[in-house]
DNA sequence: TTCTAGTTTAGAATAATTATAAATAAAGAA
DNA sequence: TTCTTTATTTATAATTATTCTAAACTAGAA
């Protein structure tokens, strides 16, 4: 998800309407680095749209994420998903203490996984997650 | 979690008691490689203590993890936590179709993780999971 | 402008997990 | 063994994230 047409086209071109709701979800997750909830995201709308609904935005996450437009991600200890709208391939971090997602660049570690097959799966798809503490948390470091 | 001794051991040693039902909790999961959730090990327990209560089984699951006896697993689409007996670092095949989670082997893949830092954080553990159709469900292979 | 199918909304329903508080039982001490 | 203390179990209520429902609404094609 780096523009919005590109999104308003796929949907369009999948039959999905465009309505001022789901262009103003497009629009928080355009370029968006924050690997926001559903719960966040509605949290931002709604101060753009006061009258939008929570269920519009699970709505529109289902479909972006059908459409291939935006990852969900979950984390142990979070019971709550997480959207990520970079979907080429890429690791995550993610901070125990103050609980953020951190993209891990591509080129940074770890050469990305490539084959299609292991133990007699086909593989569609690798999630790879670091949990750890973040600059920030550890400060104090050997509180922790 | 490899022999039932170990774990008793450890409870008692951290002050928790040893009641029969824990027992058998510890039992199902003693060299289990199915990657069970709460509610997969409550029917089993049922089966072996027909008035258990699931809280029991969350209860004890609860201190597992906090003890490092036991690993939480969450997978992307499934919405309850599994839990994962085998703590040594190991990745894991989950089928997108028959909902299965398999280890894989640790020499078989992917030389493991051994850095304690990553973009200035400072990591705890590893999560690696491949997202796929396993052998039974790729009969038929161009079905999906 | 009209029409229709898809969308939004509020609220109910569902599912996983945690919290509560009374009844019970483990395990150490007498 | 029995007593005592304190943790545990249980049933049930509460909580949280997400999905469902059905009536009201609206995008977009004709």
């Amino acid at each position: 998800m780096k523009n919005l047409n590109e999104v308003v086209d796929k949907f369009q071109e999948q039959g999905y309407k465009i309505t001022p709701q789901r262009r103003e979800v497009f629009n928080i997750l355009v370029n968006n680095k924050t690997h926001p909830k559903a719960e966040e995201i509605y949290a931002e709308l709604e101060a753009r749209m006061p009258d939008v609904s929570l269920a519009t935005v699970y709505n529109t996450l289902n479909i972006l994420e059908e459409l291939g437009m935006i990852d969900a991600i979950n984390i142990v200890g979070d019971d709550s998903v997480h959207y990520d709208p970079n979907t080429e391939p890429h690791d995550h971090l993610y901070c125990i203490c103050c609980h953020r997602i951190v993209d891990i660049p591509k080129d940074r570690h770890d050469p990305h996984f490539s084959e299609e097959e292991l133990l007699g799966f086909r593989i569609i798809k690798r999630h790879v997650t670091y949990y750890g503490y973040c600059p920030n948390c550890r400060e104090g470091e050997d509180i922790q």
